[in-house]
DNA sequence: GACAGACGATGAACTACATTAGGAAATATG
DNA sequence: CATATTTCCTAATGTAGTTCATCGTCTGTC
């Protein structure tokens, strides 16, 4: 039980619950441990939990036409991750999910989910609070890779995320910003002769 | 009260609302009437409502530092719009968002859309789901633009979109896709031979 | 401690798409 | 119904970003 505090914590950031709500709350996930280079989900298996990072980082990334891989989320401490689309709908996933480090994570089914959802209105409060905040960074990064040239969206992210630049591999990242990792090391290097 | 006869309906397709909640939940909305070309919201300003498009059609859309419009939504009936960042946060927006026909639309504001969350589980259950379904179509179309090429994201838009492409001109779909209206053309034109 | 596989850098050739510029057709609007 | 204005098309030229091929380095791992 020791481990769910870090998700109790993680919800009163959001919504008030109780002791005896935060007990309901915790029950619901599961504590799992993943080793580096494990998935957790791979495409046409529907996604059925999401899962809250402990401690490690994970990846999830889609497979396109042309066999290029492209990264579309990241996670790090106190981040979620699954299939979005998959796990909302419970149908077959596009994605993969994997373990770049050994992780763990706290898993939640697609159920107890809905369950939690359906038994407190401050559970559904706090799932609406995250899908929102979901859309609204998707909306944002959407308008990113619409509006802004690859070396705006490189330096934007460091800016932003400077933790992810240091966590994760170069060519995890250029696919997260949709380029190759020969055209990032490109900017980097332009940069570093910027600066002298 | 009339037309908020079709709100109710919407939310029906989602939540189970008795004839008591459903008044509730109407009176939330005011139906307003734009022109075309009105502005419903401009950059700076904070979006403090969104609509509900009861007929006619909106746009919404950025316009990026190398002064390039870039549309990021758009509404039919039964669609919502807004500036989905700026709305959330309550935050001033960076988006446009425009009437392209004479509309009748159902405002919600966020206070007013606060409180039906706040006294009543279905309707918080109501904009949860809408805001899943929000963060998962934001998400395919975000995998859309990193995987596909401007070809293919035209190909599936139309095949998806079919009603969008006889009501936008073809400048609104081409920012929508992410590409010129001159290469668009240019896709279109290639089609029609390919066809014949 | 050597070998294999992962990761990043570099440069040359290539391509998908943008930019610019022109004009034709369709739609509003007085 | 006449004239703006908006929308759409064509074609030449330009460029951000890709592809491909090669090489050095680093990191496990038996």
């Amino acid at each position: 039980m020791d481990n769910k505090e870090a998700i109790v914590a993680y919800a009163r950031k959001t919504v008030p619950i109780t002791e005896l709500e935060a007990i309901e709350f915790a029950s619901a996930f599961k504590e799992i441990l993943v080793k580096k280079r494990q998935f957790l989900i791979q495409p046409n298996f529907t996604a059925k939990s999401r899962y809250f990072v402990l401690n490690g980082s994970l990846r999830a990334y889609v497979i396109g036409d042309d066999g290029q891989e492209h990264t579309i989320q990241l996670a790090l401490e106190e981040w979620w991750i699954s299939d979005y689309n998959s796990y909302i709908y419970q149908q077959p996933a596009s994605m993969f999910v994997v373990a770049l480090e050994d992780s763990r994570l706290l898993e939640i089914s697609y159920d107890d989910e809905s369950k939690l959802k359906a038994i407190n209105h401050q559970f559904e409060t706090f799932f609406r609070l995250l899908a929102e905040r979901t859309a609204a960074s998707m909306q944002r990064r959407l308008i990113s890779n619409l509006t802004k040239s690859a070396e705006e969206r490189y330096e934007l992210f460091i800016e932003r995320y400077a933790e992810f630049t240091r966590r994760f591999p170069q060519y995890v990242i250029a696919s997260y910003l949709g380029m190759t990792t020969e055209f990032l090391s490109k900017i980097r290097n332009k940069r570093v002769k910027q600066k002298s």
